[in-house]
DNA sequence: GTGCGACTGGGACGGTTGTCCCACTTCGTC
DNA sequence: GACGAAGTGGGACAACCGTCCCAGTCGCAC
């Protein structure tokens, strides 16, 4: 019998939560599963939380947190603004292919959050630090290639996250990467059209 | 005691299912609640219905069918090809707003969907079938304006769709109407920067 | 080392789920 | 009007769910 603080209990769980949603989805995210995944017992599932409902808050917390790690353009001399979305929106991509249940995860999560008056905060948050991310990669874009946005740059911004969101769930569904990366490379022509040399 | 031929249950349930989705999301349709919907005893469903399962694969079917009926544009003589894709996505949005249940239970339809080898056909038909409408409408559109794209338009449409699924998204998080029609905005400027006058 | 609070394991609870069964009623056909 | 098939109702089943309880065990402060 291993002794462990509750404290590290909770983010041991959740961690397995996230596991267990990503692999087989949140409804199949049970509390025995959970606590099946983490290698523990029942109780010390309801030890550590009141209910699942505050296992599930924490997660989507949790998530939406470590999402700020996020893909901040690397920015190379010379390129122009269609060369760095498009670089951009690769790297994504690439993101997306090394773990795509962890964003499909993220998506279901969102649909949860949804459903319930009392989470639906935690969706908005999602999204404004989704918009917050973006915002700010497209400040430093436009700065780097020395233009300047023709359009609020929020309003780029939430573009950017709409047509990210849709390339996901596009290619969760057809995995097609060639058509996924032509369809990104439009989407970075199409937004670089959006400013021009100032 | 009212007599209903199997065939005409089948389609009662699946009308009612889609109702439960809507509302309440899939999670929360349940044999029982189907049923209740429809006002049936729960022997009825198995009677129409092998299994809970089938009655899904056949919501989904039956969804993505009748979206065929869907947001062709309406031409305005004289309308330039932003001004005809702005209107496209304006109308997309008040679609949207009026019944924002049912795009939020389509999306999880393809969710629970990809869930499932065996169901994950049944959303690839969906994404499929979207990306032709789009490819339909944008050819209309550039015909309409005088213009043609000088990128694949299969590719602007795979664009189009993403972004829709995006907004859509985005807009059931925060329903915020404005910022929703300033991003329909800058989308269809950025794609109506993809043509040219030909 | 003693005591107390923190932590654990296993089993049990009531509720809900999908599915099934069977006796029954109605309908169309002959 | 008899009869078989089609359709119905209600109750039952096992499996699973979230949650709870409680006797027990460990670690740590004194």
């Amino acid at each position: 019998m291993v002794r462990i603080p509750a404290a590290e209990r909770r983010a041991a769980l959740i961690d397995a939560a996230l596991r267990v949603v990503s692999r087989n989805g949140i409804a199949q995210a049970t509390t025995r599963a959970i606590v099946a995944e983490a290698g523990m017992s029942l109780a010390s599932f309801h030890y550590a939380f009141d209910s699942r409902d505050e296992l599930i808050d924490e997660l989507i917390t949790t998530v939406v947190e470590r999402e700020r790690e996020a893909v901040i353009p690397d920015l190379v001399p010379g390129q122009d603004l269609r060369d760095i979305l498009e670089a951009g929106f690769l790297r994504y991509l690439d993101h997306l292919r090394a773990d795509p249940e962890h964003e499909q995860a993220m998506l279901e999560l969102t649909q949860y959050a949804l459903r319930s008056p009392e989470r639906h905060p935690l969706a908005v948050r999602q999204y404004a630090q989704y918009a917050e991310l973006a915002e700010h990669s497209l400040e430093i874009a436009a700065a780097h290639a020395e233009v300047s946005w023709n359009v609020p740059v929020e309003q780029v911004a939430r573009l950017l996250v709409a047509f990210s969101d849709g390339l996901t769930l596009k290619w969760l569904v057809d995995r097609d990467d060639a058509a996924a990366e032509a369809v990104a490379r439009a989407a970075a022509d199409a937004l670089s059209r959006l400013a021009e040399a100032r």
